[in-house]
DNA sequence: ATATAATAATAGACAAGTCATATATAAGAG
DNA sequence: CTCTTATATATGACTTGTCTATTATTATAT
């Protein structure tokens, strides 16, 4: 499961709570690439602190709840490792507004034009916000190395949400058109 | 469920297997924006059945295993219609090798790159497999609205599997660049 | 005082998708 | 005459992911 890899990469980076996986990390920093439930972030945390990859310590907190900490275990570092080493199968697709698209010619104009607006909308909004994201220079090294990585991933996430607002200015030319 | 109404929309072109449905379509025809699995595809008949939304019938066949051919009823139509008027929420991002990429840097150069020549190698040969469908012109008015739409859909196929093909180049010239 | 929002974690029920395997028919190749 | 391949369907067990709701603590705003 790449899920649980994930978590091990980013507990690698710093150790982090359920919460914070799911605030800092899923929902923000790696986002483009993948999203997880918040259910399942702690399920997962379970079942990695089972199989002893990270080890949590509850941390009493004055101003806030308290909190448990997950810290990736020398096991767990192995295991993300030989993961990262493995090769991984190219993407599934599964796309429900691509669906609506293939069969459109069964709505009228105005109803899938709709459709695209909104994804126009949502997709725009991807891209500014990862062209919000800015990564501070670095100079010591291993760090700079981790930023080209991180840079290139969230390129690759501008230049999709690019894709996908191009193709929707054309299909909304398209359809507009005519044909 | 947008397997159901993939599944509605491909009835709605013409009657057909299970078997079909995962070879003619799922596995070509609509693989670059919905892939399924020929367990879910015969499961999902059943249940489109008991809904009453597709009808099926048993043909003997003497040259062939006999078959069950799935049509697409006046329910059905009208659930595919009313799916298609909904709005559907984005897509949701889920790749494991681009977390790989974002933990690149724990690997050696040599092995994040091997794993990046085999997703270019995949790509491109999406690239190649969707630059070979030709889709026939055609005159009939209801026809020709619908290959607006299907070619539509494949071009961003192609211009999804464009944009990941550049990008692994960049990767591959940035990494042997040492950044 | 009280309501709201952010922080923090947990659980049940379910839906969706995967993987392996089994069964059967018929054509074609060797 | 056997083996393989394509056609055709079915099922069990499982993993992964979703949705909803609940509980609790503290800070902040009204």
């Amino acid at each position: 499961m790449s899920l649980k890899h994930a978590i091990l990469g980013l507990l690698n980076i710093q150790p982090m709570t359920g919460y914070d996986l799911k605030h800092l990390a899923f929902d923000s920093t790696v986002s483009h690439f993948w999203q997880a439930d918040q259910a399942q972030i702690y399920r997962t945390l379970d079942k990695l602190e089972e199989e002893g990859l990270v080890i949590s310590q509850l941390e009493i907190q004055t101003d806030r709840p308290n909190r448990r900490v997950y810290h990736i275990t020398p096991f767990g570092i192995n295991a993300l490792i030989e993961w990262l080493r493995s090769p991984q199968s190219p993407p599934v697709y599964r796309e429900p507004f691509l669906v609506q698209m293939f069969f459109g010619y069964l709505l009228d104009d105005r109803e899938i034009l709709k459709h695209i607006d909104d994804h126009i909308a949502h997709h725009r909004g991807n891209l500014a916000e990862y062209q919000h994201i800015h990564m501070p220079p670095s100079d010591e090294a291993t760090t700079k190395r981790k930023q080209i990585f991180w840079r290139l991933t969230l390129e690759l996430g501008m230049a999709l949400e690019k894709t996908y607002v191009d193709w929707l200015e054309k299909c909304k030319a398209t359809i507009q058109n005519g044909g």
